[in-house]
DNA sequence: ATTTGTGAACGGCTTCACAGCT
DNA sequence: AGCTGTGAAGCCGTTCACAAAT
């Protein structure tokens, strides 16, 4: 009880954002049947340098071997247990439209650390319709899936519109992470995590960097036009 | 033409990041019929502090009026500008399964700036069937899609399996940003812009901070059993 | 001989606090 | 009086380069 066997506290968040991808390597190296694997070849299939990778892998501890590498196997349970995936997290979506049901058939959650227990969407026409297993339910059964103390995160893709009330049922009912695919800011209390995905910031970023390369465009001539 | 018209080029990453959730909060206030902003509301609306706003928009050029705000539809228009959003960017979809429908009809197209001109998938049996008033084309019509000299972004909604594939094919086609939903890292060559977005990456990012919260589960405790 | 783990230097982003402008 | 724009300071993350380990 008095010793810590895991390592120092702390993990800097740009570290924790790309131990998946070290993950994602490191499975296909398993499927492989690849053993051991060096820092350099890792980090190359994961599209970051070695110094960043040997960095990142030095704030979970130590382990590798100098001189041979790292063991896939121990290297991908190290990481697993560093990110809290040595068991499922239980992950309910909310909205049943194009890309709820995408979402929900995803290959994503295969990956092991995740289960998808419900199913939810507002429309009385598409609850009790059949997913795969798992039964559509009204919003209002959200209460009775979350369990207090116990963790659970929530999947919001509804239309931009019902984003921020589906927020609040979520944080109403207990839920402490929200990943929300919906094309709109929503605002969380303090000590809910919340982190967004969406397709035109990140069209729009793509755009910034195309625009560079190409150099700006005919129209952008009408420059002063709003002054 | 010796009169450069634009702020000083090089926007910071980490501004260019951000961009887009300002842009979202104006649009909303657009519709509103709020025509001033100062730098707090709008910090607030795109949930960042009003410094770092002050300091991203600083980047672009001094198009506030001190003692008052921000004028909403100039800032808007400005913001666009500065990423490249005055015109329409060309973007290709390849993959039509769940996903790729889902972002077919998603929105975040309906943004200013982008126009899904085709949409591309590898299977005989859905080339040919529409969506929206697109129909569904067989790969090879990529390299016909493709004009050089003009941007085009690409989106790969594929399965892990085909998406380094497609990756290439885009590049070969003359395709110089990818943005991948495919749950597989993909290697481009130098040159080519890739983003990536993640289902999996974002719950296991979300994960960890739910662990971090909750404190470790019971089955933390078979650490050592890898050594 | 080889590759990890890490202090140290470096560079970029964020925060602070206030000068500058309306 | 009020709010923006921005140097300066501080913080965080990346890169470098080498000592440590096998």
């Amino acid at each position: 009880m008095s010793v810590d066997q895991t390592a120092k506290r702390d993990i800097p968040d740009a570290t924790v954002a790309r131990l998946p991808g070290y993950l994602r390597a490191l499975g296909q190296m398993t499927s492989q049947g690849v053993l051991s694997v060096s820092s350099e070849e890792l980090a190359h299939s994961a599209g970051v340098t070695s110094a960043k990778l040997r960095k990142d892998l030095s704030h979970l501890g130590s382990y590798g071997v100098r001189g041979v590498g790292y063991d896939v196997a121990h290297l991908n349970y190290q990481i697993s247990r560093a990110l809290g995936l040595t068991h499922d997290w239980p992950v309910i979506i909310v909205g049943m439209g194009n890309l709820g049901r995408a979402l929900a058939s995803y290959g994503g959650f295969a990956t092991k650390g995740f289960k998808v227990v419900a199913l939810l969407d507002r429309d009385p026409l598409v609850v009790g319709e059949r997913l795969d297993d798992l039964a559509i339910q009204p919003m209002d059964a959200l209460d009775a899936l979350v369990r207090p103390g116990e963790a659970c995160i929530g999947v919001i893709a509804t239309p931009a519109g019902s984003a921020q009330e589906v927020a609040d049922l979520l944080v109403a009912a207990g839920v402490s992470s929200i990943l929300n695919f919906a094309a709109t800011a929503i605002q969380v209390p303090e000590g809910v995590h919340m982190r967004k995905v969406d397709l035109s910031t990140e069209l729009q970023i793509l755009a910034f960097h195309e625009q560079q390369r190409f150099g700006a465009s005919p129209e952008d001539f009408l420059e002063g036009a709003a002054r």
